[in-house]
DNA sequence: CGCAATTAAATTGAGCGCAATTCACTTGAT
DNA sequence: ATCAAGTGAATTGCGCTCAATTTAATTGCG
């Protein structure tokens, strides 16, 4: 199909994946909110945290390559999440350079807490009706270029 | 299908949509910047001035309801591109708590010169393989229930 | 070895994004 | 008309997010 350069549709707010992502994005961030509140965390800390349940005790670098934050946005992060007894930060022996993050205590305990809280989304979105399965693997595939991309 | 709540890989990061888009969204405006710095936009700025040229002379209200951002967000950015001759801002006449929101010269102009962007993009980000109308199609039906949910 | 290049975090500065509050104007019930 | 309730922007404060730079440690080439 041959596309018009010219078509002023084009640049509607409508056309653009670019802002049905981000549109989407930052209100399922919003959604849940009402949902990590109870339990002191912001989204950002849940990301790391899931990171982390995943598999503990790895260097700043890599927490960064899993949550596709950089050191600017972890620094700070991790150093909060220190002071809530939610992770333990260490330099590696083996190479002084990176940091290691751990779970501390109250961040592996929150994980029980947290296994209700994909359920608890869908319905406080009301996503139920969405094709989740195909949205995941197409934003994936998008995620995969980014990966290679670094 | 039976969901097992004790299956520890649904709290995987990879699992999460949520997390899927809050990434896929950052990653994709971070290639944005790319086409936007020449033009001295700011993604933020872009998406307010998409929503313009779709519909001059609005209130910020509607301009919030459009990009699905508050006046918290949009009245900054909106006395800077003002400073930056692309809106004008004015109180409305007839009703003195709204403030009507109008594209300047340089907000006009802009417009021929991102006609092009879309395309750009999907070559900045490799989107070709993506299948787009379906990832549109599931995004906006999210964005849909947002909307009611106000 | 010795030093340049590389790498991992940390730091800095600018720009959102949003909840909560405030302020001014408008509306609607009496 | 009057005043309480509602509404639209603006303000405040906190928490990211990222580009760019800096610092310290490591690697690898000659």
């Amino acid at each position: 199909m041959q596309v018009d350069k010219n078509d002023p549709e084009l640049l509607r707010l409508d056309n653009q994946l670019c802002f049905a992502l981000y549109a989407c994005s930052r209100e399922i961030i919003k959604t849940y909110k009402s949902i990590l509140d109870p339990l002191d965390l912001t989204y950002t800390e849940y990301v790391v945290l899931m990171a982390l349940w995943e598999k503990d005790k790895i260097p700043v670098k890599e927490l960064g390559q899993k949550t596709f934050l950089d050191s600017g946005t972890l620094t700070p992060l991790l150093k909060k999440m220190a002071d809530k007894n939610l992770v333990v930060r260490e330099r590696s022996e083996s190479d002084e350079r990176s940091v290691i993050i751990s779970l501390a205590q109250k961040g592996k305990a929150l994980e029980k807490k947290c296994r209700d809280n994909p359920d608890k989304l869908i319905c406080a979105a009301k996503l139920e009706q969405v094709d989740g399965d195909a949205l995941m693997k197409n934003l994936h595939k998008m995620l995969d270029g980014f990966k290679g991309a670094q």
